[in-house]
DNA sequence: AGAGGTACCTGGCAGC
DNA sequence: TGCTGCCAGGTACCTC
């Protein structure tokens, strides 16, 4: 999926569409997400206007007088403003109409994504009340990272990519974090030094900051919301780059298996 | 409680 | 050309 720079980027295109605009109209055309689309969904939205949009973790938060609808991305999801009611494509599953020359498309091939709505506060929602601090506060830090480790024996990259402990790291960034700062990713977590956290700590934020000024990064299935593709990728120096030499030492690149994910590294810069 | 595996789903690609 | 198997940005949920 988009990760946590492509939801973002898509929350800041998508946003001066919509907001304080109000929905006309709810199609859905394939209920079968993740979790099925509520029924009543319409329902809640047509009539609403839209007072804020937000993001937690990697899911996006549309605010409305009644409630939030709460909507995830999943693998290959993706949000357009189209000012026209084009024809629907295969995966174009929901549309939210603000009026008749703004749609906002979802589209998911691989519907992982989903779309819920709740009229309590969105922070108590279960997908969201366990989740731990967004990395691009003060919140998270070296000294967080190093005391949430203690006894913790899951490989170092798995422990990032949780979102109990840190929201939105996910499989390219957790890569790419762990090869800047030399850290191998089967490393327990108990077992990296504060030092080490702090270094860490410091490249996810680097790394994801960089990722957000640059609109995301371009996979197969991501494009901005204005359809221009994310321009990211050409600066990523581990993911994606099995087999290549090392930037740093030359030495070529390798790929393990943590948690079914595959994670590049330097057998020799890593440790 | 923590660790590890499974499941959800489609499409693209390598290899035969 | 066509089949099979594997891989892909996520993460809730299950078992041990």
């Amino acid at each position: 999926m988009p990760e946590l720079p492509e939801v973002e980027t898509t929350m800041r295109g998508v946003k001066p569409h919509i907001i304080e605009q109000k929905i006309t109209d709810v199609i859905v055309r394939h209920p079968r997400l993740r979790w099925p689309v509520p029924p009543d969904l319409k329902q809640h939205l047509v009539g609403q206007v839209l007072h804020k949009l937000s993001r937690r973790n990697k899911y996006l938060l549309f605010h409305f007088a009644n409630g939030t609808l709460i909507l995830h991305l999943g693998m290959s999801g993706r949000l357009r403003v189209l000012a026209e009611n084009a024809p629907a494509n295969k995966h174009d599953h929901v549309d939210i109409c603000f009026g008749k020359h703004k749609y906002l498309r979802f589209t998911d091939p691989r519907r992982f994504g989903a779309l819920l709505w709740t009229s309590e506060d969105p922070a108590l929602h279960p997908l969201l009340a366990d989740i731990g601090p967004e990395p691009l506060t003060n919140a998270f830090n070296g000294d967080y990272l190093w005391e949430c480790a203690r006894g913790r024996k899951v490989p170092v990259k798995s422990f990032i990519m949780d979102g109990k402990i840190v929201a939105g790291v996910g499989n390219i960034y957790a890569t790419e974090a762990l090869f800047q700062v030399r850290i191998r990713p089967s490393q327990p977590a108990g077992k990296v030094s504060r030092v080490h956290y702090q270094a860490l700590a410091e490249a996810i934020k680097k790394v994801l900051r960089q990722a957000i000024e640059k609109g995301g990064t371009t996979l197969k299935d991501y494009t901005q919301s204005d359809g221009k593709p994310g321009y990211f990728r050409i600066e990523l120096q581990a993911y994606g780059h099995d087999g290549e030499p090392c930037p740093r030492c030359k030495t070529t690149l390798k790929t393990m298996r943590i948690g079914q994910r595959s994670s590049v590294y330097c057998p020799h810069c890593q440790r």
